[in-house]
DNA sequence: CTTTTTTTTTGACTTTTGTCATTTTGTTTT
DNA sequence: AAAACAAAATGACAAAAGTCAAAAAAAAAG
């Protein structure tokens, strides 16, 4: 499970054995239910974590108290608050188990001492980065789309499992749909 | 102008002299008049800008040929076409300059040299990236908003420079409003 | 500084999407 | 497997935003 993670980071950059050592040491394993919150808004977040099997969704709650879905992660994804994260501030979102799920993570001051300790992290660091920029990009581009059938076909091109493994209403306040109105546009096609 | 660029990068994290003559020999001026474009959908993006002065624009057209603004890039910002970047892959979108503008780029070749060359530079590139990645997110979250007021108040909140530099019909593209509400909107506040 | 062109504003009307209430279907839990 | 609960689908109506056309204002060009 540590080997799978440590391999893809290490195609990325080769990775030195003392390296490889530390992280294995401190990559720690987690399991959440169904249901269970792994981040809760207004925390910060201390952890990135390597999703080994499961679902995870990041939501926030608006001033109305409306819950709405920003982004789904499953296994293979790697799961952050990116904002909470990177600039050490109270997390606007929740992350929770949409199914049962299992991640292993490492901690912001653990991989901090990773940059420091081994310089050529920063490589991989920085691919690492770079390449969730893009598919946050991409995304964007997706909610982009002006009418909500084309936000739909737009989700399912690019994340159909998505589509089969999240609950309707989520992915209706994902795509920024009410969910009566997804449901007319589904059963539309 | 060279000199304000490197000192900003040497902030983040300290440079050789090496690596600042290196800088210095490969940051390159472009003078850009308004209307001018920087960059065309379909080419590579071959560079990173720096913005000493002036407003860009990134925008793209759909399949209906809609003039779809992304975002404005002012002075002090970077200008970068993310995907076809990272990923060397066509452009999706144009970038045009909105007033005339002058910066500095550096190639994607000759960066990835500079990362080559001085290993910790990855630790610029690392927190660089990072913190536009913040900033493409928070975007996000702006543009989430349900109602057009909203979206329109998060960028006076957030952003108010460019809704007073970019003409409305680019604000209103990037708000996803149609002009003529945007125009109504305007005028109830 | 006038003329021409482009952008913005405004009005009347249409389309799309949201809201609310109710029924149907699906999922947990005991 | 039945009861209890939660989620999804559907109909009738309301609200928000889009479209089109024309006038007004602003910016660019001569």
């Amino acid at each position: 499970m540590k080997d799978t993670v440590i391999n893809s980071l290490n195609t990325i950059h080769p990775l030195s054995d003392n390296l490889k050592i530390f992280l294995f040491n401190n990559l720690k394993p987690v399991t959440l239910h169904k249901k269970e919150i792994f981040l809760k808004q207004g925390e910060i977040s201390n952890k990135v974590s390597f999703i080994i099997s499961g679902l995870l969704r990041a939501y926030y709650i608006t001033e109305e108290g409306i819950d709405t879905s920003v982004w789904f992660m499953k296994e293979g994804d790697i799961s952050i608050s990116v904002r909470s994260f990177f600039e050490r501030k109270p997390s606007e979102e929740f992350i929770e188990a949409i199914e049962d799920t299992v991640l292993l993570y490492i901690t912001y001051d653990e991989l901090q001492k990773a940059y420091d300790l081994f310089p050529e992290f920063n490589i991989v660091g920085r691919r690492f980065t770079e390449k969730y920029y893009v598919l946050s990009e991409e995304r964007l581009l997706g909610i982009r789309n002006k009418k909500a059938v084309e936000r739909y076909r737009f989700l399912l091109k690019h994340h159909p499992e998505i589509l089969l493994r999240a609950p309707s209403q989520y992915i209706a306040s994902y795509l920024d749909i009410d969910k009566a109105t997804l449901s007319r546009l589904k059963s539309k096609m």
